[in-house]
RNA sequence: AGUCUCAUAGCUCAGCUGGUUAGAGCGCUACACUGAUAAUGUAGAGGUCGGCAGUUCGAGUCUGCCUGGGACUACCA
């Protein structure tokens, strides 16, 4: 059997080919099979929503997921990777929505929401084809065929399960929240919905800078008896003045008191704002003056109005003081004795406005926090309705509730009202013409900002109080970051930074959503909100359902069919906990009364990081051993020994996921099993067009995925988009650099692969002799080894640490560099020329370890040219043969292999070699022209050895005779001197500059003294400074009289003087090469013995004569003649050889 | 607005704990090599290391501020 011989290199091709032998010997099941019994190594899939087309970010971000699975196998790990889909949530629903033209008004009317969900249900997995065509192709191992998917009622009722944990720890409750909402929709809006692009628009609002009176009795000493005080606070919505129960300032923003006239009512008044708006309020007809007689002088009605800053303190001072409410329209239900006070806000800027806040809690977001926060609690502007329940000042409709007298039953917004029905003032005008008429607003003005819009109905949002159920996460807060203080982040500052931050900073979680596709809140209520339930799993809601049947609140056990504690799928089957299913059961309460199913789906984000539990239906399934299947007595602690697979050893997702999955998958495991969810987690950055821009549809710059890989493969994909960024940093895709990996990496390895093949197929070597004893190996041979393990070395703890593109760097760099451009260029005669014996044995063997190590090195980010590169080289030798490269072990360093001393030798060679190619390229000396010698000095005994060690690779490499050995006495080096800054440093500090400054006036004397002496005084203003040799660098820089090179202390000489005898062999090695080109373009095979005619010029027949021998070995000449006259032939012609070649086969 | 992140040659990126000629690949130019050849090598041009301050004998590297790109969160009187 033959090494694989291949016409060129097709990626693409290559990997179609390894999938189809994949699939057929099931080897990602292997993968799993063969490590059964090792330990494991547990990862999680974070589930793609399978509604979109999946872009070329999925492949990053799958190629991510998929390298440390088959590095882990490789390293004996046993890693099981189950697929999920996440089909619930905003997206799916508005895809659907779409197609079918309808919109949220519509479920329940012209569709119901049976039908809506059965829409979701189809579309969400409408996709997954696709999905999974493109995970096989870019070779990302996950099992599909029993993903988990977030519709199925096993993986809901491990949703319901956890949720209940997390009720039964008291950190469930239900509050009102400021949420975006739409009175025209009559629904709430989440952010993802308000950052729908053309949400925000440039709107015309009137604004109010309002007077709000202080309560004199409450003013501290610094503000009494300067007669009516007023703060001035300003709003674009004055709407929401009536609801006003606080103003807030910024404890250390700077205040004045500034005394005036108001502009409409031309009443004296004294008025407190921010002291870097005074300006700004005071813009236009007032002006300052010095002295308060000046403000005397002003009369009604006079153009221009004086103001007086009578003085000045910080916001903290004015906290606590009351002042009379705004508009009387209501008082708050609750503590109104608590509101109408100036509280403090660290959100409070002098941007704009006056540095005060005017505070509704009902209708902002920051004011409900700080009303919240402030001691005594401020109360929100709450008043009971007809059915004593709190509601704020605005119905849902976004009119005025009876309460606000001459305003009642009007819009808040005149966008609200039907086209053509918008009274003249608006709701804000009217309010603004009653305080100026009241001597409450210190000025009205037109002012343009931007403002949410409904996406849907393209009216004004409101922000308005929802009722919500929320997760107390501020209670576990601590607990989670603590936990995430042992998750190991890549990148690190993600983790510390924006998760850390984050988690710091972590509000309530808001759980509730006005939706229809997802999973419902499993809570029933009375109607009073007195008593309620919480289900946590189908035996107990049957067992209710039960009771409430008895009790006749139920007509009869929707789930009838379904056996508690028959965990098949078709007893799962039988039943859907979806919101059109469970809105149907009433159950009954202790007491007697009928309970309601509270509306709201929850989160779907819940359902993510309920992941690691409901794929594997946990408890009911595989909870714990000692507990029974299916009790609902479940454990409250996990652990790595029980029986489903907590916490995962690694997971990756985007940076966009920070606050989503990773977020969800902590909170939920820190809340219920206080534990990790993951130990190792890479967070991904993004993937960007080649301008840096972000990828999207609309723009037309996202890069097709299949296309990308049909094009250039997915091991070339994967590659370039490993080594190009790390992971967490943004990639900048551009489609050349996967052409480039293609051609230098790829390509490279490739022909390295075809060289040996080729060869090794001549030699029908098949590594069936005992390896050579690396000691008898050559040197160049023992170096590469000692390289590759350096490298296994380097790539094994790259991947362990999660620092894959250090990994592939290293790859690219250890085949291009040192095996491709040195070992196999220096040793490429070895393989082809001589008889079959130990060293080229040798030759083989340790090419052929080389490129399979590599291989394996290579197989976790470029899988499937990997496994065919591996299975190349093992198919024949049948040494270490797996089934494929990720079966195999990864490859184990051996540090005895190693020798440094080794790779700066051949370093040094390399060097060398490259300064003697300098010189001959400036003096346009070709390499084929034989040079009889080079000097290097060197300066130590070490030096000498190490060069002496490699010079025939460099004698070989640049064409010379001989290499001469400089030292100090042959007196022609001229030498350098610099300071050892390092050494220095330290030691002399301020004065490094001076003694830098005097080592650089040295002379040849002086080097050759410190040299001689081993130290040198210097005189440092009038100061003797001793410096001993270490302190210095001494490089030799020049030879007299030759040609030199030099790159950092090494430097070389180059005889360029050629002799007859030179040129004579020179023009043998450009016969020998004409003679090579003539046999290949003739097409003769590499071992065809051959005829040599050539033709007498005078010239060539005398450099022939003297290197007869080596020209016939070279071109497996067996007979070489020279004519007279030569009628064929071609024509051969350089330096001052003109002649013909004539050739035949022997 | 806040948090995080990035900024080094025309492009994509290295540059370890601060040490004195800032590197590589691609691209460009020139030359060479030719038994790996739709490959390869060598050389050259190309950089005020985003800007400004600071710490230090010494800053691409540490600190602060600013500018620009990106992400996430929030949306404000």
């Amino acid at each position: 059997m033959k090494f694989a011989e291949y016409k060129g290199l097709d990626l693409p091709k290559v990997a179609e080919e390894v999938l189809g032998y994949w699939k057929q010997h099931g080897i990602f099941e292997k993968s799993v099979s063969t490590r059964e019994g090792q330990p494991s190594y547990v990862f999680y899939e974070g589930p793609p929503s399978a509604n979109g087309m999946p872009g070329i970010h999925h492949v990053m971000a799958r190629t991510i997921k998929d390298i440390f699975p088959r590095y882990k196998t490789m390293k004996g790990f046993q890693v099981k990777r189950k697929a999920g889909w996440d089909t619930h949530g905003l997206p799916i629903e508005l895809g659907v929505e779409k197609e079918l033209g309808i919109t949220k008004e519509d479920i329940g009317t012209k569709i119901s929401v049976e039908d809506y969900n059965a829409a979701c249900k189809k579309a969400v997995m409408r996709y997954t084809d696709v999905w999974n065509r493109m995970t096989e192709q870019v070779g990302y191992w996950v099992d599909m065929e029993d993903p988990y998917i977030t519709y199925k009622p096993k993986y809901m009722e491990s949703v319901w399960w956890l949720l209940k944990q997390i009720y039964d720890k008291g950190l469930i409750y239900k509050g009102y929240t400021i949420q975006p909402y739409s009175p025209k929709a009559g629904t709430g809006l989440s952010s993802h919905e308000l950052n729908q692009p053309g949400t925000y628009q440039d709107v015309t609002d009137t604004t109010a800078v309002a007077q709000f009176k202080a309560v004199e009795s409450s003013l501290p000493d610094f503000l009494k008896e300067e007669g009516d005080i007023y703060f001035l606070a300003w709003t674009t919505t004055p709407w929401t003045l009536p609801s006003n129960t606080a103003l807030t300032v910024g404890p250390k923003i700077d205040y004045v008191l500034v005394e005036t006239y108001n502009q409409y009512t031309f009443k004296p008044i004294n008025v407190i704002l921010a002291k870097r708006l005074v300006n700004e309020q005071f813009s236009g007809k007032f002006l300052l003056v010095e002295s308060k007689p000046e403000l005397l002088e002003y009369t009604s009605g006079d153009k221009t109005i004086p103001f007086y800053v009578v003085k000045e303190f910080k916001g903290k001072d004015l906290v606590g003081i009351q002042y009379e409410q705004l508009l009387k329209y209501a008082l708050p239900y609750q503590n109104a004795e608590n509101a109408f006070r100036v509280i403090a806000g660290d959100f409070v800027t002098t941007e704009d406005g006056t540095g005060i806040v005017h505070t509704a809690p009902t209708f902002g977001a920051d004011d409900a926090l700080v009303a919240k926060q402030a001691v005594p609690e401020v109360p929100p502007l709450l008043v009971l309705d007809e059915n004593e329940n709190p509601v704020p000042l605005v119905d849902l409709q976004g009119k005025f509730r009876p309460e606000m007298g001459e305003l009642a039953g009007k819009y808040v917004k005149n966008e609200y009202y039907d086209l053509g029905q918008e009274p003249e003032k608006s709701v804000d005008v009217e309010i603004a013409i009653k305080l100026k008429e009241e001597n409450k607003a210190f000025k009205v003005e037109k002012y343009v900002h931007s403002y949410p819009n409904c996406w849907r109905t393209d009216k004004p949002i409101l922000y308005y109080p929802l009722d919500s159920w929320f997760i107390k996460v501020t209670e576990v807060k601590d607990r989670m970051v603590e936990l995430n203080n042992t998750i190991n982040w890549k990148p690190k500052s993600t983790g510390e930074g924006r998760f850390g931050n984050w988690l710091a900073n972590a509000n309530d979680w808001n759980l509730s959503r006005s939706r229809y596709w997802g999973i419902p809140l499993p809570i029933w209520r009375t109607e009073d909100g007195q008593e309620e339930i919480i289900i946590g799993s189908v035996a107990e809601l049957k067992s209710e359902m039960a009771k409430a049947v008895e009790s006749g609140v139920l007509k009869k056990d929707i789930f009838a069919d379904f056996v508690v504690g028959d965990l098949s799928e078709e007893n799962y089957d039988t039943i859907d906990l979806h919101k059109n299913i469970v809105d149907d059961i009433t159950l009954v309460s202790p007491s007697g009364k009928a309970m309601k199913r509270e509306a709201d789906l929850i989160d779907v984000w819940f359902d993510s990081g309920s992941m690691p539990y409901a794929q594997w239906h946990y408890p009911f399934e595989r909870g714990p051993k000692e507990t029974p299947k299916g009790q609902l007595d479940a454990p409250k602690a996990l652990t790595p020994g029980q029986t489903i697979p907590f916490p995962a050893d690694f997971i990756a997702e985007g940076v966009d996921q920070t606050r989503g999955w990773f977020y969800t998958l902590h909170a939920i495991a820190t809340m219920v099993f206080d534990s990790v969810a993951y130990k190792n987690v890479v967070s991904n950055g993004l993937v960007l067009d080649k301008e840096g821009k972000k990828m999207s549809k609309r723009l037309g710059n996202a890069a097709d995925p299949f296309e990308t890989m049909n094009e250039h493969g997915a091991d070339a994909t994967r590659w370039y988009m490993i080594s190009n960024a790390n992971p967490w940093d943004n990639l900048k895709f551009d489609i050349e650099g996967i052409a480039e990996v293609k051609r230098k990496f790829f390509g490279t390895l490739y022909n390295t692969y075809s060289f040996f093949a080729l060869y090794a197929n001549i030699d029908a070597f098949d590594y069936s002799e005992d390896d050579i004893p690396l000691n008898e190996r050559p040197e160049i041979d023992r170096w590469v080894l000692s390289e590759l393990h350096s490298l296994i070395k380097i790539v094994d703890e790259a991947y362990a640490d999660y620092e894959p593109t250090k990994a592939t760097r290293a790859i690219s760099d250890y085949v291009q560099e040192n095996l491709s451009n040195w070992y196999v260029r220096l040793c490429r005669r070895r393989f082809w020329k001589g008889e079959y014996q130990k060293d080229k044995i040798s030759a083989y063997q340790t090419l052929h370890t080389c490129l399979e190590t590599v291989a394996r090195l290579s197989a976790p980010v470029a899988p499937f040219f990997m496994d065919r590169l591996y299975k190349d080289l093992t198919a024949t030798t049948k040494k270490d043969a797996f089934e494929s490269v990720h079966l195999a072990d990864f490859p184990i360093y051996d540090a005895s292999i190693v020798n440094k001393e080794l790779e700066s030798k051949m370093e040094m060679a390399q060097t060398i070699s490259s300064l003697v190619l300098s010189i001959r390229q400036k003096e346009k000396i070709k390499v084929r022209q034989p040079l009889q010698k080079i000097m290097i000095p060197a300066l130590s005994s070490i030096q000498k050895q190490e060069i002496e060690a490699v010079a025939d690779l460099i004698k070989s490499e640049v064409n010379v005779k001989e290499i001469q050995l400089l030292d100090d006495a042959s007196g022609i080096l001229v030498k350098q001197i610099k300071p050892n800054f390092k050494v220095l440093g330290p030691k002399f500090g301020k004065d490094m500059k001076k003694i830098a400054h005097a080592v650089s006036k040295l002379q040849q004397e002086d080097i050759q003294k410190i040299e001689r002496e081993g130290k040198i005084s210097l005189d440092i203003e009038n100061k003797s400074v001793i410096l001993e040799l270490q302190d210095v660098e001494i490089a030799s820089q020049d030879i007299e009289g030759w040609l030199v090179a030099n790159q950092g202390s090494l430097t070389v000489a180059l005889d360029v003087s050629i002799d007859d005898e030179l040129r004579k062999e020179g023009i043998a090695r450009e016969l020998v090469n004409r003679i090579q080109n003539i046999r290949k373009d003739s097409g003769y095979e590499v071992t065809d013995k051959i005829v040599v005619k050539i033709l007498k010029d005078g010239f060539v027949e005398k450099a022939v004569e003297s290197n007869l021998e080596y020209i016939k070995t070279e071109t497996l000449t067996a007979d070489l003649r020279f004519e007279e006259k030569l009628e064929k032939g071609i024509e051969v012609a350089f330096d001052e050889v003109k002649t013909k070649l004539f050739i035949v086969k022997h």
